[in-house]
DNA sequence: AGCGCCCTCCAAAGCGCTTTGGACGAAACT
DNA sequence: AGTTTCGTCCAAAGCGCTTTGGAGGGCGCT
């Protein structure tokens, strides 16, 4: 069933059906009524490629998923993943999600600005003078962050809080009398590990304290990682009496670190992670429960969604920025230093 | 650039111009290489609702994701999704992810057909009446089944062995002296948690068992579940000296529960799990060692994005049938019975 | 009556490609 | 030399929509 089609049996014109359906004034309401009650009588389905064609619009968003995703980050790309697609489901809005290798992306968002294959795009974990921006900007392809770089280019961004997150746990770790703190971060070139280590010194800075080099690790936020560094860090002499992890994924690494050195979290050290909120991964069920900063990176996702629609609704991109705040849920995992 | 002025600057016909770029013969080869040297050149890429629009080919393939899904699924579908890709994006196919309650996906599945967004689908986490099989088969849509179902329609599909590992599993546990083993299978009306069930049950028949059905819980895989699923075993008397776990997250939960319990996994209990094989969750590397049935669904992932393409070049999909072997791969998870 | 105006609706021209059905020479045949 | 074939290329007709620029009729107005 083809807008023709449909319009012949109305015994009208394809231009009076398409904007009966499409919501135009220049239709009476009793066509309207009678057009559309066909239309889903006869479950007409109007050909997306037609009116992408025909309008230049496309009604799809892109994401670019690096191919080793879950190697950066972790199960975090299919929470966000949904988060997006919550809010532009609704607006029947298709995600496509353009595998990409992380090593050189370019070409694949050239591709999809060139070919219009969508209309926006989301980028996720930038660093700090991220190339991708100035290329979208360049091929006139909207686009919104979720972090933060540096690039003065004007660009609609998402971020939460990393700086205040870890400063804010750092503190409250020395309010309980550590000192020696060890910081497992994320991937070191990217924005959130360099904001997150800027919090943790500029915490322990307050109270005249200079980190340790040898209580920061960073990588990729698997358990593994989590292990080695924590083993490494309890190695040390005199060793950390907490630890700061960058994920749940390495903190359950970190955690069984400690375990197999016969300490006991929360008593003989203490840690606090940081969790996206991951439905299948709860903080507070863990034993001991564990303190977290935690942001909801599924949330974040829906916001994005959101922005998006906005960006491509003309709202001017440097208008669009959003820093969220972090809480943090203190647990059973971190207490008072020992002595 | 769009291919008239191209061929304007040629001073070729758009219809050469098309010919060349896409390798059909009735061009000369002389010609065919000025034309891409100057598409290259002038950075010409066709418009891809045009080419939609013209062929009736999207080049895409659909991906229902269930807006919780990880609450079902987990981590798994991330690590499935960069599957797909990976093997589609050799082939410039878009991979549409569509977001969907998983209470009625149908809708979803009528659009992405109807209007032409998709040329295919894949199809995940199957019941064995499921009713997309039939749905689609009336769309005229292409798909294939991760997972299998018993709808006679014939479709395309790829499912791993899940009652062959689980039955090896319970075999093996059964070898080791155990005779009281409960199982944390996943959400019920799903095939995979019925075959494993059904491996299950039939491992403990081959040797005159019965299971005890205090000892199958089932649900969707997190660790929160794992643990009062794995507490409630616990509290059991007598209480089984083994468990086996639908997933990683599962198995997190479980092994939460009988630390909690002073209980020594591999020791005073065992536990096998099945493993996706999560790259930040590696099984090998917990203290001590998980054992487990381990398939990459990362992995099953790429093939099946192969099997789509086949599918689409016009192999009868009752051919396509693949039953993937499940590894057991022992850790120290896994001991003799206790006495 | 005659006028203009608004309300409805329509024909036709795109959007940027692919593809059918030929056209036009040059090479290869009788 | 005349005819056929082949190798190259082209004009134009879609694909299924949206959108521009009118057309036509009913209405209230003078």
């Amino acid at each position: 069933m083809r807008l023709k089609e449909l319009a012949r049996q109305l015994g009208l014109s394809q231009t009076t059906v398409s904007r009966a359906l499409n919501g135009y004034p220049e239709v009476s309401e009793v066509t309207r009524q009678r057009v559309s009650e066909a239309a889903l009588r006869l479950g007409y389905r109007p050909n997306a490629n037609a009116i992408r064609l025909a309008t230049g619009r496309v009604g799809a968003v892109g994401v670019a998923l690096p191919l080793d995703a879950s190697l950066y980050f972790g199960p975090h790309t299919s929470e966000f993943l949904s988060g997006i697609g919550e809010r532009l489901a609704h607006e029947e809005i298709d995600l496509v999600v353009a595998p990409i290798n992380a090593t050189d992306e370019m070409p694949v968002h050239r591709r999809l600005a060139a070919s219009k294959r969508v209309d926006a795009v989301v980028l996720s974990s930038p660093t700090p003078n991220d190339a991708r921006i100035s290329l979208l900007n360049e091929l006139g392809m909207p686009f919104v962050l979720h972090g933060r770089c540096e690039v003065p280019a004007p660009h609609a961004w998402l971020d939460i809080d990393n700086e205040g997150a870890f400063r804010r746990a750092t503190s409250h770790l020395l309010d309980l009398g550590h000192r020696r703190i060890a910081l497992v971060n994320g991937p070191a070139d990217h924005t959130f590990a360099i904001h997150r280590e800027r919090g943790f010194r500029s915490a322990l800075a307050d109270r005249g304290l200079i980190p340790d080099p040898h209580l920061i690790a960073s990588g990729r936020f698997t358990d593994e990682l989590g292990f080695r560094h924590a083993q490494a860090f309890l190695e040390l002499r005199p060793r950390p009496t907490a630890i700061l992890a960058g994920s749940m994924m390495t903190a359950l690494g970190v955690f069984r670190a400690i375990r197999s050195a016969g300490l006991e979290l929360g008593k003989d050290i203490s840690m606090i992670a940081h969790d996206d909120v991951f439905p299948y991964l709860n903080a507070d069920n863990m034993v001991p429960s564990m303190s977290t900063t935690r942001s909801s990176i599924r949330a974040a996702g829906a916001r994005i969604g959101e922005l998006v629609l906005q960006v491509l609704a003309g709202t001017p991109v440097e208008t669009i920025h959003e820093l969220w705040p972090v809480e943090l849920v203190l647990g059973e995992s971190s207490g008072p230093a020992p002595e």
